[in-house]
Order: C-alpha cells, then sequence, then structure tokens
DNA sequence: CACTTTTGTTGCGCTTACCGCAAAAAGAGT
DNA sequence: ACTCTTTTTGCGGTAAGCGCAACAAAAGTG
C-alpha cells in the first residue's frame, strides 16, 4: 500500500500534476488522488497545499519526497547487486581445508580462480578435518576439502579421490633407492610424522600392530610444511599423501615413493559440502573448479624426473 | 506489493520460519510462503533454501534482508522527523545497556534528559554484551552502550572510554590503605567476582597466570548490584571497572583502588550504534548527551573525600 | 462578469491481489 | 516404515485499488 502512494505521490510531486503523473504512470487521476490522501491520512500530515491547482509539496511533503528518492535509489542498487550475484561477477567464498593441502598446487587453482572471477572474495579457513566438517554442517563454510571420508549423513561427499600414502624423501636419500617401500624399510630411516591422533598415524598405527613393531619417528609435528621441509633437507622421510607435497614432486625436490602394506588403508581426499544446500554462483564454480583439478591431481607421475 | 511480501519475508527468516512468522504478524502460513515466492520470482532469484524445515537464508536472500531492515529503519526517521516537523516533541529511544551500568550517575544523565525533553520515552533494556550488540545490528535498539570492545563491522562505535579495573572495597577495609592493589594483595581477600566467562574474569585470568596463581572468590554473582552491596558490607572486595559504582563512590560508602598488573587489559566503555543508521530526534539527543557524560564520568577521582 | 479550460475530488460498479481454510507434499525424527 | 511438523498448493471469498463519469474549483479569456 505505501508503495503505490509514493510512487503515485513522486511522479505527482516531480511533474507538478496529478494529471501528468497519471499519463506517465498510466493511472487514472481519480486513483492518483486517492492514494496521495490516503498516504497523508496514514502519515498524518498534509503533503501538498491544499486548494491549488499546481502542486505544491509542504515541508512534511518535501521530506517523505526526499525519503521516496532515498528509497529508491536503494532499491536499485539492491537490484544491481542481486544481478550481480546472479552473473556471479561478485559473490564470496568461504571453505574450510586442511593444512596437507596448502601448497602450490593448491594456490594456482585458487590464483585460476580468482583470475577469471575477479570481484569474487575467498576466504580460506585451515582446520582440523572434525573441524572442517563441523563448519560444513554449521553452514560457516560453503566448501570443505578434508584428507579422509566421512559417514556424517548430513554431509554430501562431491568428489573423492583415493591418494595413498606415499614415504616422501630428498632424491638423494637411500630410500629413494627403492622401487616400493614397507613398513619395515621404514625403521630404518630417520621419520618425521604427524602426532598420534592425526589419521595418517592412525592408518599407520594398524600396519604396525600387523607387522609387530613400534615407529619410533625422530620428530613429531603437527605442521605440514616442516614435515616437507625436514625430508627435503635429506636426513629424514616422511609419510603424506602425495597431494600434500605435489610442488615439490613437480619441483624435484623430494621423491615419492609408494609405501605398501595390506593393513594400509589409503587416504581419501573429499570434496564435501552441506546436503541439501544449493550451492549457486561463486561457490559453485569453484566447487566445479575444484573437483575437476582434484582429478588431475591424483594423476601425478610417481617418480619425478 | 513489495511491501507486504518484504515485511513477511522479513519475520520468517528473522524467526527462522514461516510458522513462527505468521503467529507473530497474524496471517495464515500460506500467505506468508506465498509472498516469499512471489517475491522471489519478482527478484528473480531464490532467497531462500527449498525444502528445509528451518528457514536458510541464500546469499541473494541476506541482502534482500539487509536492504529491508535499512529500509525500516529510513522509514522509522521519516517519521520521527515529521513528528518533529508538526511540533509535538514527542519521540522515543530504545537503549541497551549492561547492568554495569545502572547506578545514580546513569539515572542522573537520563533524568536530565528527561527533564530537559519532556514527552520522550525511554525504553531500557538491561542485557548480556553479546546481546547488546545483537540488538543494535537488528535494530531492536537505538542505542547500546556496552563494557567492551567489539569488533563487529556492522558496529559503529560513537565513543570508547578506557576504564581501568579497580578494587572497590568499604572505607574501612584493609585494601583501603593500599596506594594500589596487586594480584597477589587480593590472595588476602574475601573476593565477590562474576563468574567465569565474564568480560572481567578473563581480565583476571591473565593476570592470575602470569603470577601463577589462582584467585578463589568468596562470592560469584552475575549481578553488579549485589556485588557492590557486598563490598560496601565492609568484608569483601570486588573487582570493577569504576564506572560501575560511580553513586557509592561519590557517595564514599565505597572506594576505589586502582589495581596494577601488567597483564590486566583495561575495559572499555563502548557507546555504540548500527553502522549506517541514521540517529535523529531523540535517539540522537540521547546519544550526544551520553557521549559527553562519558567523559566526564572517566574523570571521577581516585579516592573519595 | 460570464464562459471555457484545466485540474483535482467524489461516487459507483468492476477487477484482482490477498486472505483463510483445507488438503497434499516434503523434511526430520523415531 | 511411520509419525510429526512445516511448507506448498488448490479453492472460494473479501476488500483494496482501478477506471469511468459526474462534479467542483482554480486559472485563463473575452
Amino acid at each position: 500500500m505505501w508503495d503505490n502512494a509514493l510512487n503515485y505521490f513522486y511522479e505527482a510531486a516531480k511533474l507538478g500534476s496529478m494529471r501528468l503523473a497519471s499519463e506517465k504512470i498510466g493511472v487514472a487521476v481519480s486513483s492518483i488522488s486517492r492514494q496521495i490522501s490516503q498516504l497523508e491520512a496514514t502519515l498524518g500530515t498534509a503533503l501538498i497545499e491544499p486548494g491549488r491547482r499546481s502542486i505544491r509539496l509542504t515541508a512534511a511533503g518535501q521530506h517523505v519526497l526526499d525519503y521516496h528518492r532515498k528509497q529508491l535509489s536503494d532499491r536499485e542498487s539492491l537490484m544491481t547487486r542481486l544481478q550481480e550475484l546472479r552473473e556471479v561477477k561478485t559473490g564470496r567464498v568461504v571453505m574450510a581445508i586442511g593444512e596437507g593441502f596448502i601448497g602450490d598446487a593448491f594456490a594456482r587453482t585458487i590464483e585460476y580462480f580468482q583470475v577469471r572471477n575477479p570481484g569474487i572474495e575467498i576466504a580460506l579457513e585451515i582446520s582440523s578435518s572434525t573441524e572442517i566438517v563441523r563448519k560444513v554442517l554449521e553452514d560457516e563454510v560453503h566448501i570443505g576439502m578434508i584428507l579422509n571420508l566421512t559417514d556424517e549423513p548430513k554431509i554430501r561427499t562431491r568428489l573423492s579421490v583415493e591418494q595413498p600414502l606415499a614415504v616422501l624423501c630428498a632424491p638423494d636419500h637411500p630410500a629413494a633407492r627403492l622401487e616400493a617401500v614397507t613398513i619395515e624399510d621404514l625403521m630404518g630411516f630417520a621419520l618425521c610424522l604427524p602426532p598420534k591422533g592425526f589419521r595418517i598415524r592412525a592408518s599407520l598405527a594398524a600396519a604396525e600392530r600387523r607387522a609387530r613393531l613400534t615407529l619410533e619417528p625422530m620428530l613429531v609435528t603437527t605442521s605440514i610444511q616442516l614435515m616437507r621441509d625436514i625430508a627435503r633437507a635429506g636426513r629424514a622421510v616422511c609419510v603424506l599423501p602425495r597431494i600434500s607435497a605435489l610442488s615439490e614432486l613437480t619441483e624435484g625436490t623430494l621423491v615419492a615413493r609408494p609405501l605398501h602394506d595390506p593393513e594400509l588403508d589409503d587416504a581419501t581426499v573429499s570434496l564435501i559440502y552441506r546436503l541439501g544446500r544449493q550451492l549457486e554462483g561463486a561457490p559453485a564454480r569453484l566447487l566445479s573448479l575444484l573437483e575437476n583439478n582434484l582429478k588431475s591431481w591424483s594423476h601425478v607421475p610417481e617418480v619425478a624426473r
């Protein structure tokens, strides 16, 4: 009710007469007259000076006019914002990933996305797997990327790629001469592993039980960056999915050797979002880009040349 | 047509369900559902995620919600402007404050305002800091006054005054003989403190860690009134910003001694309102009065005579 | 001053947008 | 699989808004 009345009043005031306003809007003069007097009634103030041929605004009328002008411009800016949202010119994606994904390959993907979608803001949160799942569930983030599968019913897995665990070491390390590494081989090397409680340690634990031995890492750290650096230094080896050191592998500063053990279950990269949440615009685009790239990441050659 | 639809959408989004909105507004759920989908049709964008029990906004929906909030506050300010134009000096201010501010000094400020602005209705809501921030954000109140800083981006801080924490006790209490009080001194006194989770306790916790001791309050309460009363009774001391006991300090029934510790960060009184909301009329006047008085409150002498 | 022209206001049927009720559909939990 | 809750859809009714036309009043005209 407000909307119409204000519009009629606005046009009438701008054009100086109800007649002209009626022509411009395409409604009968009577409607204009009625709507305006109705508006005056609800506002409790006269907006136009009564008993005049041409329309003259009262002080109150001027205020209402200003108000409506502002309202129109606000509405217009809302519409353009929505339009931009539709065209994915603007937007915001929040995603949570595990630390293991940080690296050159991932950075290049983000870079690529931002070049092709300027104006889209990306927020990256680094968290543990359980935190990521929680954030996805509670809509704190649009997309999550974790290093295992989750059985949460309300999580939708868009893509999951197997990422076998590998032993990473410097090219001149003794382990690099092996074709494949077993759990027993690891006993002979200085090890750098994540702490207990991490997924990788849990996987290794099963293999340790089978082989009836206990790995004693020389260094325990939560920082995957540090693990890569230690391995690159040459003395120690670390155990990670290949994806966690993609850039070092392609550079050749690290080499990967498959870690084979019957009890060892593979790590899995999962791209997840909340079930029932329809991602549109920016999040949807980033999701499909990641989906494609993840597939190609899994085809990295095992032995760097 | 816009007007109704936006209102329904707004309430539904705020309450989280169409059913609740229908109860609050007093129209059938079907109307709400229809109006919202109609709004979506005219805007050409989905506003809420379809097929869900609780209403979840899409990015576009959030924009529309923000837009409507602004519309509402603009309309309100138009109405007050018209009201003032009618030269009837009536109006209404709603503000939310923390319990710590209740006291004679604040009461006198309100009293002063009401004497100078007869006919203006003031509504005071007492809430916790987070509640106050929420109320300011959602336009439930015009002005908020909290005992810390907030990093909410949509909050505008009009004034913030540092309020060092002080130890409050009766004039004949042993603590009153000290020039300044340290965390270690507190161990010797009966303490009355707010519960853990309160800002004051968080500040104290840092100091406790530094001094490697743990304060064991004799009484824990959320009521600042009670804390003052306990301290006035003579046996115990409490830790509060001076502003929380201004009237007792000027009366001389309580004295304040500065609490000095390198780890202790000061409390801060912030006068806040929503970014982008232009306050006019009564709210604007009250805001500037409070701004001036707050400055003078912070200059209260440390030792009551 | 009478007449005309132009413009705003009022009266009266008519359309349609909006509403409530009830039934169906779809989630969410058990 | 079943139940409970919430949303969507179908249908008939009401009232707000519309156009048309008659009416009233200001401004121009001779």
